[in-house]
DNA sequence: GATAAAATCAAACGATCGTTTGATTTTTAT
DNA sequence: ATAAAAATCAAACGATCGTTTGATTTTATC
C-alpha cells in the first residue's frame, strides 16, 4: 500500500495523537486539525478512525524489516557480541519510534483489541523471542551461556525495561539531575546508558552459573 | 477519606474496565450498568468521572503503606537477601493489583495526565526508587556489591520486566505452552518464575565487576 | 409514625463523537 | 479546452458522551 504525503501527514499525526492521549482519547477532529486537512478526509482516506489505526500499524510493521536476521548469521561475532547487537538493535528501534511503541504498548495494555493490530503484535513479538533464543542457544551450545535461562523472560526485561524507561524518561532526568540537558543530548545519553546498563545486565547473568537461593 | 459498600463497588468496577479499555475508552454508563447502579450516583458520589479515577488513586494509595520501610532496617539480613525481598515484595505487588498497575502504567503512557494523580505517581516512584538505592549503597558500602551500577535504571528493569510481563503473561502462556494451565496455577507460576528471573538477573549484575566492551 | 436526610431513578441536557452527504474546487487525462 | 476523476469543504447526521434535574423511594432520627 503506497500512501500520498497528505495521508502521510495524517498517519503521522494520527501516531503522535495517539501516543499523547490513547487511541479513545483522540477525536478525528483532533488528528484533523493538527494535520491542517477536513475531517472528512480521514474517512475518505482511510474509511475509519479505526482502519486509521490499523493502516499505521500496518506501514510502521512494514518498515520494521529487521536487518538483525541476516546479522546473526555472522560468524566472526561471537555470542556476546551477537546478544550486544540485538540490544542496541532492540535501543534505536523503540528509542527511535518512540510514538509508535507507546501506542503499540498501549494496545498489549488492552484487553480489548482490533484482531488485525494484536495479529501484527503477536507476529513481532514472535520474531524477537525467536531472535533472542537462536542466540541464547547459539551461546549454550558454545559453552559460554550458562543452562537455565527463561528465555522469554529475558525478552521480557529487555523490552520491559526499554518501554518502561522510555514512558518515565521524564522522571529519569529528574532524579538524575539532567533537567538542563538539551532533548536532544538526552535522548542520546539515555541511549547510552541503556545500553550499558542492559549490556551488563546481560552478559553477567547470561555467563555466571549461581544458584538463587530461597 | 471512607467509603460505603455501594461506592467501593463502584470503583472496583471503575478500576477494572479502565484497565480493560482506558479511561477514555470506558463511559460513566459503562461502569455504572456493571455496578448495578444508576449513571447519575457516579456524578452523585464521587463529583464527575474525573473525580472517580482520583478517588480509585487516593485508596489504591492509601493502602500501599509498604511493610518494605521497615523490613529493610533488619539487620540479620544480608544485602542480597534484602534485594531478593525487595523484587519479591514488588511482584507481590503489582501481580496482586494487576488491574490498578496497568492503569498507572497506561497514566505514565499519556503526556496530558491529571495532576493529581501523577503527583501520586510521582511519590510511589520515587519512594521505590529511594529504596533500592539505599538498599544498593548498603551493599556497596558492606564491599559485596560492584561500584558502577545505574541505580535508577535498576528500578527501571525491575519495574519494567513485572509491568511488561504482566502485559504480555497471554503471549508467555502461548510460547511456553501452558495454555491448558489453570489461571490461578498460572498465575503463581508466572511469580515464581518472575522471582527466579529477577534475583537471578540482579544477583549477578549486583554482585559482579567486569567491564562493557563496545 | 412523622420528619429530615440520603439514595435512587428515568429523563433530559448540551456537547462531542465518528461518519456521511452533497456541493464545489482542483487535478488529471484526453 | 473539455470531460472525468480526485480532493476538499461546510454542514448535518444519529449516536453516545458526562452531567444535571426533579420526582420518588428508602433510610435514619427523634
Amino acid at each position: 500500500m503506497e500512501y500520498s504525503a497528505k495521508q502521510l501527514q495524517i498517519i503521522e499525526v494520527a501516531e503522535r495523537l495517539f501516543s499523547q492521549k490513547g487511541f479513545a482519547g483522540t477525536s478525528v477532529r483532533d488528528i484533523a486539525q493538527e494535520a491542517d486537512v477536513n475531517v472528512s478526509m480521514i474517512s475518505y482516506y482511510f474509511g475509519s478512525k479505526e482502519k486509521l489505526i490499523e493502516a499505521l500499524f500496518q506501514l510502521r510493521m512494514s518498515e520494521s524489516r529487521s536487518r538483525m536476521e541476516v546479522l546473526i548469521q555472522d560468524e566472526d561475532l561471537n555470542p556476546i557480541q551477537k546478544i550486544n547487537m540485538l540490544i542496541d538493535s532492540a535501543i534505536d528501534k523503540l528509542m527511535g519510534n518512540q510514538c509508535f511503541h507507546n501506542i503499540m504498548l498501549r494496545e498489549q495494555l488492552s484487553s480489548e483489541r482490533t484482531p488485525v493490530i494484536s495479529d501484527h503484535i503477536r507476529k513481532l513479538k514472535m520474531r524477537n523471542v525467536e531472535l533472542m533464543q537462536q542466540l541464547i542457544l547459539e551461546g549454550q551450545e558454545a559453552g559460554v551461556f550458562r543452562k537455565n535461562i527463561d528465555l522469554s523472560l529475558m525478552s521480557t526485561t529487555l523490552y520491559g525495561t526499554i518501554n518502561y524507561a522510555i514512558a518515565t524518561q521524564d522522571f529519569y532526568r529528574k532524579i538524575n539531575n539532567l533537567e538542563d540537558m538539551e532533548e536532544e543530548e538526552f535522548q542520546k545519553y539515555l541511549k547510552r546508558r541503556l545500553s550499558q546498563h542492559l549490556k551488563s545486565l546481560f552478559k553477567s547473568t547470561v555467563t555466571n552459573e549461581h544458584h538463587i537461593e530461597n
